[in-house]
Parts: C-alpha cells; structure tokens; sequence
RNA sequence: GCCGGGUUAGCUCAGCUGGCUAGAGCAGCUGAUUUGUAAUCAGCAGGUCAUCGGUUCGAGUCCGAUACCCGGCUCCA
C-alpha cells in the first residue's frame, strides 16, 4: 500500500501508507525538516507527527509561510495558558486564538493581571520554551473531554457546545498536551514548544466570555510571536511607527486640532492650522460633488421627534442619539444623528415626476451621535462631526448607472488623497430585512454588475447588509499596511416606504424612487484622522495648511522675503514667513518638523541676484540660486491639486 | 456601558518606601546676537501636583468618589 503526494513544484512522489510529515519532509532534506513545524494536505494541516492520510496535494510548512505564523502564534497562546494555569492557582482559561501578528489567550482570575504579572507569565513562558516540551495530540469521548476538564467551565461549556454531526466517530475531542498542561484544541501545533523562537507579552485587558456582557468578564492578555528575534524588534519598531503617527499625538503637534475637557468626551475644536486642512478638504469635496451632479442642500442640527419616530431612528437608533429636549407645549426635540430625513423632507416638498430624477441631494452635514465612554477615541470616533453625506433618489432605470457613478466618484475621491490601494465589501440581504423581496435582488445583482466592472477586488459579505438594504463599504490601505473602512453607498428601501416618497411615471402612475445614501469620506474628522496617520501629517503639498515657509537669513532680508511670499500668494500659495530673531538652522528646524512641504530661504545673494534658496520636505538637500520665477512656478506646480 | 492603567508647568517627563520653599528640557517673555540650510547665549516668568472628600502630626505620594485620557471588550440600525 502506498499513497502519492504531489508536492509545490507539481512533482507525484510515492510514499508508504502511514507515513508522517516529518517523514516525507526529511525525505525532501534534512533542512526542510528541521524547518517544517507542519504540514498541509489537500489543503488540511496537519501535526509533523501525524500519518498522512492518503493522497493528495502535500506541502511542508514552516515559519516563513502565513500558516506557519499561525500555528506559531497559536501554540504560543498554549504555552501562555499553561503559564498562567502554573503561576495562578485557581485560575482557568476560556478561549486563546492566534490573531493578526500574534495572539491572546482570556483567563478568569481572583485578580486582575498586573503589568509585574505579565513580566512574571512572560518569564515563565520563556522557561516552558526553553524545557522544549513536546506537544502530543490525543482525541478522547465527549465524556472523557468533560472529565479532564471537570474544573474549567469555559472549556466543558466550549464542549457542550460541539456539534456531533461535525466530529468524525472516535475523535469527539481533540487535545494537545504538553507536560501537565492539557487543551481543548483542533491544531495543528508546533512540534514542541522550544520552536516558539521570539515571543513577548504585550497588553492585558478585559473581555467578556463569548463577547457577551452580560456573563462573565475575562482577564485577556495579548502576546506577539515571531520567526526570529530580530522579526519580533522589526514588529516593535513597527508599533512604534504606529504610534508616531497616532493622529492624536499629530494633531497637538501640528497644532491641528485638540478636545478639551471642559467640551466634554469626543467633542473636538479645530484650531487654525486645521481649519485650513478642513477648508481645503470640504472646498474639494463641494466641488466634486457638484462635478458628480449633486445638489447642495442644508438641513438643521435639530428636528421634532415625531420625525425620528417617523424615519424609524427612534425605534432602531434611539441608543445612539442624545436625549430629546421639551420646547414650545411640550413639544420634543432631538438632534440629528444623520441627515436622511431633512433630505427625504426635501424630496417630498414637492410633488416628483420620472422627469425629475435622478435628484441628488448632498449636505456637508453637522451630525451627533452619543457614543459609549468607553468607545471614543479621538477623530476616529467622536461624538460629533460631519458626514459627507448624500442622497440620491431614482427610478429602477437609473439605479445601475446612478451606482456606478457612486462608486466612480468614491474611488476619485480616496485616490486624490493619495490613497492606492481598495477593497470593497458587498453586503447582501440579512435574515430580518424590511422591503420588497424584488428590490433586494435587482439592488443585489446591481451592485454586483458594478462592482464586477469596476475592477476592484471585493467579496461579497453575505448576511451583512443592514436590515433595509444592501450596501457597498469601501476599505483603503494606508502606508504601513493598515485597512480602513471609508466609504460607502447603501441602498435604502425603508426610508422611502415610511416617508411614503413617489415620483409620477410616464405612464401616469406612482411609483417609489429608490434611494442610495452615499458617504464618500464618511466622518469628514474621521477622514482627517485617518489621513493625518496615513500621510504621517506631511500631507500633500495642495492639503498642506501651510505650503511654504520663507526663511530670511537676517532680519535685512525680511523685505525681499516679504515680495516673495506676495508672489506666492498670488499664485494662491499659503505661505510664512518666518521674521523671528532664530537663526537660519532654528528657523529651517521648525518648518521640518512642522512638515511644511517647502522652505525658501533668501540671504543677501538672493537679493542680489533675484534667487532663493529652495528645500523641499523629505529631502536632506536644498538647491541655491533658484532663479525666484523659477522656483515660484515650480512651487505653484507642487501644490496643485489633482485635476478634478 | 464593562475590565485594567493613567492624570505633576502650554508640551514631553523626573519626583525613592508620606517629611523643609515640587524639579528638568522644550515652548513663552525680556535682553544680547543678525546669523546661508534640522536647536546662539543669558536672564525671567510659569504648577491649588485633574477635582472633591478621607486617613495622618504631616499627602504630589496612602484610601474613596467624580471628571477626563489611554489599552482592550462590547457597541457602531
């Protein structure tokens, strides 16, 4: 009896039945398998021990590939538990998954863990790794799993709840055990402990068991495992990075914005600095969207509650929305947590024929929304800003080539802020949803077709759309990896239905427009946020607040500093010039690290010979002698912004 | 909302186990310096140690409450 592999390079060898991984791999070459921690058959992991099954596609895994990360950071997450089991008497453990560069592991304990308790686990972890303790897989009867685990609830409920249609007869259960320490796991793991090569604890935290709050609150603790030591400091440079460009830590630098106490959580104030990013961004988006065909309108941050009742926020969203405040004879107010009904409101001022559509209606609109304390989290989630929002109203008709523009738009929009690269998720009917079946699948199968010719990768989420339609999300890559959900366009077929919207048909009869909602950047604050971290605050020269300063070398040359900054400024340039007493390095200092996009520095020479001395940002070199018309349209060039 | 950690000058941070008038750098102000590409020198000023309450002979330091911030969880129709 034999079995055939057909290994990565196509190649069909032979191998006895019953082989190992560890056995085919060494018959590959002893490198290899000193690197494979397992193996992968017909798609399957396996354990490096166990026999190989039959036939089939055959790799042998290690460190460098994404599944040997996992299986990395998954035993890791074992060996985490086995510690804290060790160190903390009384303790059990619920769930420990490997997670993107690394893992967690919840446990419930006396006492909340302690950053001294986390150096302790760390240390005892490093022995568990250094005793190299082999981990061995075993499959017991349900019966037996709820024996050995008789005094850890977590896992006897995690038992309970296994399906037995989706266990094979003999393996209910399966266990990896390494020393004393024994857990519920599917695996694969690593062969033995002493190949987790660079591991470090890193935060601790609360979690509810199975995300519920309403049971128990669980002591998580995150960890990160690594290839190499030298991949684990590359990671913590890494956060570092991150955490340069948090927008917060920015945006006091840049002087941008702050939130203080005094506005209460989540309420920011723009200074100058990033009044004049927000400008530029909204003069941008105002003119894209009349580009596009929209129409601007304006709604007030305050409506009756009858009309939250009647656009349904009342019943689905009262959690989110501030409390109603009583006017005029008791009569209850509440302020907007979006703009759909003061647009849904427009479109109904009137009476609408097919003529009139598509009717694109868009606000810069000032929303507020209550957000949880402990949810908020600098721009990124506040409790007040402005949505780029719109809505548009069409005919059955028009909804394929209305989407289409939608999403052409969202992609001009996120491209010109120099993002690259973009992800789309398509989110289908949910298992309770509001609206005509047919509307669901002619929206469903349009939004498709869109996406399909668009070219962007996308998958379709099913179940994921909002109960009253499907939707398009827009994610983007920011300059270190990072994915951000931005845009959207949603179809809605609830709002129509209750604010009874119609249009007059060509054949005189009444119909209901569909209605897309579309936010392009989202929360315009969030956008800033986001791009402040994306850009690392030294934004494109057209977004840039300021664009260039004028550095005179003596106060003598402030004159001639002053004609240049005219210049500029007539070419709708934002210029400074800097007439502190500082020397050149110190005046030059400040404009880098202020991220200026380009210094000019003028001295006697230039005013000689009608030069400047030019530098941009970025770069460790300046250029003398630029003749000043020269170095004027070349600045005029570097702050333009993309062509609409 | 929940769990944990935090809050000392505008900013970044020292301040040992409770013990004289709470320190530094940067920023600010004043003066000197007039400078050619990432920090000129000197002086001055600046803090109810988040707030309120408690323990103590004595609290920035210990305890409690509140506010706000941070990391997660939950939430984000």
């Amino acid at each position: 009896m034999s079995i055939d592999l057909e290994y990565p390079d196509g190649s069909v060898v032979q191998h006895p039945d019953g082989v190992t991984g560890r056995e085919v791999a060494e018959s590959i070459g002893p490198g290899l398998a000193r690197a494979a921690v397992a193996v992968k058959v017909d798609g399957e992991l396996r354990d490096l021990e166990r026999p190989i099954g039959g036939s089939g596609s055959f790799a042998v895994i290690t460190l460098a590939d994404d599944d040997g990360l996992h299986i990395l950071r998954h035993s890791s997450a074992h060996v985490l538990a086995q510690a804290v089991l060790d160190l903390y008497p009384g303790s059990t453990f619920a769930i420990g998954p490997a997670i993107e560069d690394g893992f967690y592991y919840d446990f419930k304990v006396d006492e909340p863990f302690t950053p001294e308790d986390l150096e302790r686990i760390e240390s005892r972890m490093k022995e568990i790794i250094e005793e190299d303790q082999p981990f061995v897989r075993d499959s017991v009867s349900v019966d037996n799993a709820l024996e050995i685990f008789s005094d850890h609830q977590f896992k006897r409920e995690i038992i309970a709840d296994v399906d037995p249609s989706e266990v094979s007869p003999g393996e209910d259960v399966t266990l990896y055990r390494n020393d004393g320490f024994v857990d519920l796991c599917r695996g694969p793991h690593l062969p033995s402990t002493g190949r987790i090569p660079a591991v470090k604890l890193t935060k601790t935290s609360g979690a509810y068991w199975r995300g519920d709050q309403a049971r128990d609150q669980l002591q998580r603790v995150y960890g990160t495992a690594w290839p190499s030591q030298k991949d684990l400091e590359e990671y913590l440079v890494r956060q570092e990075e991150a955490e340069k460009r948090d927008h917060r830590k920015l945006g006091n630098e840049l002087d941008l914005f702050s939130f203080p106490e005094e506005l209460g959580p989540g309420l920011a104030v723009w200074h100058p600095k990033g009044g004049m990013l927000r400008k530029v961004i909204e003069d941008r988006s105002r003119q894209m969207h009349e580009k596009y065909g929209f129409e601007f309108v304006f709604s007030p941050h305050l409506a009756k509650a009858d009309l939250w009742e009647t656009s349904g926020h009342l019943g689905y969203y009262a959690e989110n929305m501030y409390p109603g405040m009583e006017l005029d004879n008791d009569q209850e107010y509440r302020v907007k947590p979006m703009n759909c009904p003061g647009h849904v409101l427009i479109y109904k001022s009137r009476a609408r024929s097919y003529r009139d559509l598509p009717i694109r209606l868009s606000e810069l609109g000032g929303v507020y929304r209550y957000e949880k304390s402990g949810v908020v989290h600098g721009l990124l989630r506040s409790r007040g800003f402005t949505q780029d929002d719109s809505h548009t109203f069409c005919t059955e008709d028009q909804l394929d080539s209305e989407l289409r523009m939608h999403l052409d738009f969202v992609v001009a929009w996120l491209r010109d802020s120099g993002f690259e690269e973009f992800e789309a998720d398509l989110s289908t009917q949910p298992a309770k949803s509001v609206g005509e079946q047919s509307r669901w699948d002619f929206s469903e199968k349009t939004l498709g077709a869109v996406l399909d010719s668009s070219g962007i990768p996308y998958k379709v989420a099913e179940g994921e759309g909002a109960f009253y339609g499907p939707k398009i999300d827009l994610h983007v890559r920011d300059a270190i990896g990072r994915r951000w959900q931005l845009s959207t366009i949603q179809l809605d077929f609830t709002l129509p239905e209750r604010f009874e919207l119609e249009y007059t048909s060509a054949d005189n009869t009444s119909e209901q427009p569909y209605m897309i909602h579309c936010a392009k950047a989202g929360s315009l604050e969030r956008y800033m946020g986001v791009l402040i971290e994306h850009h690392a605050g030294a934004f494109p020269a057209w977004m840039a607040p300021v664009q260039v300063t004028i550095v005179p070398v003596a106060d003598r040359h402030i004159g001639y500093g002053s004609e240049v900054r005219a210049l500029l400024e007539g070419r709708g340039l934002r210029v400074e010039l800097d007439e502190s007493g500082d020397t050149v390095g110190d005046k030059i200092r400040k404009a880098i690290t202020q991220k200026h996009p380009a210094v000019i520095v003028v001295g006697d020479n230039d005013v000689e010979a009608r030069t400047v001395g030019l530098r941009m940002y970025g770069e460790d070199r300046d250029t003398r002698g630029v003749p000043l018309t020269e170095a004027v349209d070349r600045l005029a060039e570097m702050a333009e912004a993309p062509p609409l």
